[in-house]
DNA sequence: TCTATTTGTTGGAGCGCTCTAAGGCTGTAG
DNA sequence: CTACAGCCTTAGAGCGCTCCAACAAATAGA
C-alpha cells in the first residue's frame, strides 16, 4: 500500500517533480511530449495525486464542510445531495459530520470540520448559538441553510414560509373555504415564520384566523383533529406533511372523509406526499435547490466574487392534489 | 483568516513546536506546568491543529470515505448516520461522495475519496464492475454495503433477504393464507435473494409461488396488482414498502379491504411503513447497524487486527402492523 | 550576428505538522 | 564533587506537494 509519489512519476518519465506538478494540474505550459511522457509513467504506476499534500502546499482547500443535524430527515439528506452536486461540478469534495441536534455535539463537528481548513462551511438547521457561528465565520466562509441569522459575515438560504403557508390559503379560499384551521409546528424550526403567514393571510382574506396547538409528527396532527372534533373546520392546514397526514388519518377515523367534509393541505412535499396512496396537496420546498444554493453562496466568497452576505428567500411552490377540494354547502 | 501554527504557539508559551505537538497528542510524558501553558496558549490565540498537515506527517488518516449512490433515499443516509456515529466515537471522519448509480460518475468518485488516502473506504450499494472495487481495495480497506462480493480484500455488510422474505411468508402461512403472491424487484438492488427467499419458503410450506414481475415503486406496485385482479392471492408480499404501498392503494381502488380481503407485506420498514396512516406489515432492515458495522469492519483493518474478509449477513425483523389478517373462508 | 523575447523546464524553499535521536536538567548515589 | 540515571525538552529531517526564481533552449527583432 506504498502508494507511488511524484517523485516516483518523475523519475520514470525522466523529467523533474515540478513538470509532473504542472502536467497534473493541466497547466498549458508543457510540451505535448513531455506531457505524454508524464501522463504515461502515472498511468502505469497508477499514481494519483495526495489531495492533502497538494491542499498543503497550496495553501488552498478544495473541501466543503456540511454539518447536518440529522441524517434521517429527508430533508437534509436532500440538500446535501443539492450541495454535493455543486460541489462536484467545482471540483470540491465534502466533508460531512452529525450534529444530532446538541450544541455540545455540534461544538465538537464544528471543531473537527475545521480542522481541515474546509474553502467553507455549510450548517444546516444548527442550534448552536449564534457566537459560535461567528467564530467559525472567521476561519471559513459560512453558509446557513434552514436557519436565519442577521451576522454580516455568514450567508443564509431559506425557503420562505410565510409565502408557503399563504399558498395554501389562498389556494382554500379560492375553493370557497372560510372557516380554515392552522395547525401550529410549535417551537420547531420554521414554525413561526409558517405560523405568521397562516395569520396575515387569513387577515388578508378578512377571516378569522384558529391556530392549533401541534407539532412536527403524524402523532400530533392526529391528536390536534380529534381535540377540533366538535366545532370542526372545513379546511385544515398542516404545519408539515407529517402532521397532515396524522390528521388525516384522525379525521378518516372520525368516519369523516378528506376531501369530502374537511380539506388538508401539508408543508414540505416529502417523498410522502407523493405516493398516491396519500396524494396530499401540500407546499414543496426546494430542497435540492436550497442546498445547490448554499454550495453557490460559498464558491462565491471562495473565488472572493463577493463579500456582502446574501440571504436567499426561496420560493416554495403548491403542489395541488387529492386532499383539497370545495367545501360541502352546509347550513 | 491566517490561522495560527504550532509556531505560533510554541513562541507564546515559550516552548518548542515539537512540545506543543506532544500537549496536542495528549502525550503523557510531558509536565503539567508545560501542558497548562501551552493549552492557555493555543485557547488565546484560537489555535487548532490542522488537520491535513498532521495527516501527511504521521502517514497516517483519520478520514473515511464514503460513497453513496443516492442521499434521497432514506435508506442509504440512515446507513451513513451509523458509519458517522461509529466513526465519530473513534476521531475520524467522514468524506462524502455520491456515485449517482453511474458507473463513470463512481470512478471519478472513487478517484477523488482516494486521493485524500481515506483509512478506509465505504461503498454503498455502488454499481461499478467488481474489478474497479479490486483496484480500489488496493489503496485503502473497502467494505461494501448493500452489496456482495467474493473479492478477498473486500469486507462485505449485508441484510439477509432470504431470511427476511422468509419471515414474512411464514407469518402470512401463519394466520393461515396459501395463496400467496410475491411482487418481484426485477433488477434491483436485493431483488434476487428476496425472490429466492419467497421461492424458498413457500417450498419449505408445500406451497406453489406466484411471482409477479414489478419493482421497486408504487406505480410499479399498482400496476402489478391490476394485473392480479381477475385470480387475486390472499396475501401479497411486495419487494418492498414502496412497491407495497402501491399495491394496497390499487386494492383499495378496486373495491377491495386490506387486511379484510388480501394481506400485505412490504420491506424495509421505511419511515413510510410507520405511518398510522399506512401502518404497514414489514420487514425491518437495520440500517444504522448496517452502517455501524461496516465502519467497525473498516477500523478493524486499520488497526490491523484482522486480515481476513468479514461477511456481516444481519438479520432482518418483521413488523407487524394493520396490513395483515387471516384470509377470509371463500369457497 | 548579437541581443531581446518567449517558451519550457528545473532546483529549492516551504506549507504545518510528526517523529527520531540527541540534548538539558534535575536528583540521587558514589 | 563527579557520575549516572531518569525525565523533559528540543533541533532537524521529512511527509507529498506547490510555487517562485532562475535557467536553457528556441524564436524573434534589429
Amino acid at each position: 500500500m506504498a502508494r507511488p509519489t511524484m517523485e516516483d512519476v518523475a523519475a520514470r518519465a525522466g523529467v523533474s517533480r515540478a513538470l509532473v506538478s504542472l502536467v497534473m494540474r493541466g497547466s498549458p505550459k508543457v510540451s505535448d511530449r513531455r506531457r505524454a511522457a508524464v501522463l504515461k509513467a502515472a498511468e502505469e504506476l497508477g499514481y494519483s495525486p495526495h489531495a492533502m499534500a497538494r491542499s498543503l502546499a497550496s495553501r488552498t482547500s478544495h473541501v466543503l464542510g456540511v454539518m447536518v443535524s440529522d441524517l434521517h430527515n429527508a430533508f437534509f439528506a436532500e440538500v446535501v445531495d443539492g450541495l454535493d452536486a455543486v460541489a462536484g461540478e467545482h471540483g470540491f469534495d465534502l466533508i460531512l459530520n452529525t450534529g444530532g441536534r446538541s450544541p455540545a455535539r455540534e461544538r465538537r463537528a464544528l471543531r473537527s470540520l475545521l480542522s481541515f481548513r474546509p474553502a467553507g462551511l455549510a450548517l444546516l438547521s444548527p442550534v448552536v448559538p449564534a457566537a459560535d457561528i461567528g467564530r467559525a465565520a472567521e476561519q471559513a466562509p459560512v453558509v446557513l441553510v434552514a436557519r436565519s441569522s442577521r451576522l454580516a459575515a455568514v450567508d443564509t438560504v431559506n425557503d420562505d414560509g410565510e409565502r408557503g403557508i399563504a399558498l395554501a390559503v389562498d389556494h382554500l379560499v379560492s375553493l370557497g373555504h372560510e372557516r380554515i384551521a392552522h395547525l401550529d409546528g410549535g417551537g420547531g424550526s420554521q414554525a413561526a415564520p409558517r405560523r405568521r403567514g397562516y395569520l396575515a393571510a387569513m387577515a388578508a382574506h378578512g377571516l378569522a384566523p384558529r391556530v392549533v396547538g401541534s407539532e412536527y409528527t403524524d402523532v400530533g396532527g392526529a391528536r390536534a383533529v380529534r381535540g377540533l372534533l366538535g366545532d370542526l373546520p372545513t379546511a385544515i392546514v398542516s404545519c408539515n406533511d407529517f402532521n397532515a397526514v396524522g390528521a388525516i388519518s384522525a379525521l378518516e377515523e372520525a368516519g369523516l372523509r378528506v376531501p369530502g367534509d374537511v380539506s388538508v393541505v401539508g408543508y414540505d412535499n416529502t417523498s410522502l406526499a407523493a405516493l398516491r396512496h396519500v396524494s396530499l396537496t401540500t407546499v414543496d420546498q426546494p430542497r435540492n435547490e436550497l442546498g445547490r444554493l448554499a454550495a453557490e453562496a460559498l464558491l462565491q466568497r471562495v473565488r472572493g466574487e463577493r463579500v456582502a452576505p446574501v440571504r436567499h428567500l426561496l420560493h416554495p411552490s403548491l403542489v395541488v392534489r387529492s386532499t383539497t377540494a370545495p367545501p360541502v354547502r352546509s347550513a
